[in-house]
DNA sequence: CTGTGTGCAAAGCTTTTGCACTACT
DNA sequence: AGTAGTGCAAAAGCTTTGCACACAG
């Protein structure tokens, strides 16, 4: 079961708690804030952002909780972590296969379709491992004037 | 002027020195330090080894000028920085091109030429941009026993 | 003496940990 | 009562900042 394509900002609970439970997560008040506004959509947000939405619109849930939860959520394979450098950090609620377009001018991040982009060439990968997964990301910046 | 092949685990000073002078600079004890040890040959540190290594090794420099230093390095193409993930960022001496495989069971990182791998089908950039890089990093596992 | 640049202690972040609490059996 | 799981305050850890100092003009 996937999120169906909406331009909902919020999941209503009910819906969220179903999809928690789905992935064997204990659908608890806190969780149920926190996917109600992270997986509404397709979406890129820091935990920060993502800490003053929830905290916004819903009952107070601490920096701790929402760390420990998008842990949690990553582990069970609801959301993506996507490290663009040291000090930006985006959980992708888009779980498809694909890659990261970053303009470094102003802070964004756009997704690529997997089948847009082809690697090939893969190098001979050490005995005994198998590819986890593939991450290519493009920084672009502005044009130097 | 790039370093030459090489084996050794330190550059001597006034080899680092010069190296950092032609890349306009100044070469002061804790550069020419940290230059010392993360120049001496391809590799990767992390932030923490780094500094680790740099004060067994010789008079003390302190965690900040570490940290500045690596920036200062990395503003004028010194070395690169490689975010494998949340808790572990590198600092790569190999500014050639080239990707990166990165062992998530035993933490190793791992350079791949930029022509063994071929990457195809850009999309459309935003009006005004220019590609920065382009990073790609495969990540491996243990096979699942 | 003034201005530019450097190094580092301390401050400011982000992230993790340890423990009190809850909800079941 | 015992066990497993949850939430968060406080602790830990990483990175940046602000300022004292050094040096050149």
């Amino acid at each position: 079961m996937t999120v169906p394509p909406t331009t909902r900002s919020r999941l209503d609970s009910a819906e969220a708690a179903r999809l928690l439970a789905s992935r064997g997560i204990v659908p608890t008040r806190q969780r149920v804030q926190v996917a109600a506004v992270l997986l509404a959509r397709d979406q890129h947000l820091s935990a920060a952002a993502l800490l003053e939405r929830v905290n916004r619109e819903g009952e107070p849930v601490s920096k701790a909780t929402v760390y420990n939860t998008l842990a949690l959520f990553l582990r069970k394979g609801l959301v993506r972590e996507v490290v663009v450098d040291r000090a930006r950090v985006f959980y992708d609620s888009n779980t498809a296969d694909h890659h990261h377009l970053y303009d470094t001018d102003r802070c964004t991040l756009t997704d690529i379709d997997a089948d847009q982009i082809s690697v090939s060439g893969l190098p001979a990968l050490p005995e005994g491992t198998v590819v986890d997964n593939v991450d290519v990301i493009i920084r672009v910046r502005r044009r130097r004037s």
